[in-house]
DNA sequence: AAAGTGATCATG
DNA sequence: ATGATCACTTTG
């Protein structure tokens, strides 16, 4: 038992570059169980599971806030995978995106949820994520950026939720990933 | 079920 | 400059 405990211990990595060059699908399925982690202002490093991520997949998805070309506000994820999309919506909830693929491709995983706040306004509320880190560099940053242990969680897929503007084929895909079940909760 | 809230983008 | 719209949350 005890040498399971040993051989199964997985080690934390924080996420690199390459990891975040993959399209937005493929991110947004390796991030459920993934580790959102923050170094808030007082130096107390937060860090949660995520429990819920969608893809936006460019210009060609009409759900995509990219879907109308490069603007000001889509610019940001125009840049290579690895940095942070962060948008103000409805006036009042921060939006955590993390921008994935190579360059010139606006593709982005939005972060709805994580262990404690289910919900995308309430996870950046709850980890005090705002557009002050809009473009953060995810790879560097010590402020924001994404762990792995490397396990492998099950999780379900289902329609994006909020994009009733979107094509009725757009918003049919099944790009919104919830995860399912921990593998096991040991006490380290 | 509906308000609340302000940035954003297309229109003029 | 003006106005509709919005990857939501909370309250009634």
């Amino acid at each position: 038992m005890q040498i399971l405990q040993i051989l199964s211990k997985k080690t934390m990595r924080r996420l690199t570059a390459e990891d975040y060059a993959v399209d937005a699908v493929t991110m947004a399925k390796a991030l459920v169980g993934a580790w959102l982690c923050r170094r808030l202002e007082d130096g107390t490093v937060v860090r949660r599971r995520i429990t819920e991520t969608e893809a936006y997949c460019g210009e060609e998805d009409t759900a995509c806030h990219a879907h109308k070309g490069r603007t000001a506000r889509t610019d940001v994820m125009y840049s290579p995978g690895g940095c942070a999309y962060i948008y103000l919506c409805y006036g009042m909830h921060e939006m955590l995106n993390v921008v994935t693929g190579p360059e010139g491709r606006p593709e982005a995983v939005l972060i709805r949820g994580v262990e404690g706040a289910e919900g995308p306004g309430r996870l950046t509320k709850l980890l005090k994520i705002d557009r002050s880190l809009n473009r953060e560099d995810l790879v560097l940053s010590n402020r924001l950026w994404l762990e792995s242990d490397g396990s492998r969680v099950k999780f379900t897929a289902a329609p994006r939720i909020g994009i009733a503007y979107a094509s009725k084929r757009d918003q049919n895909r099944k790009w919104r990933f919830t995860l399912k079940h921990e593998i096991s909760s040991r006490a380290d």
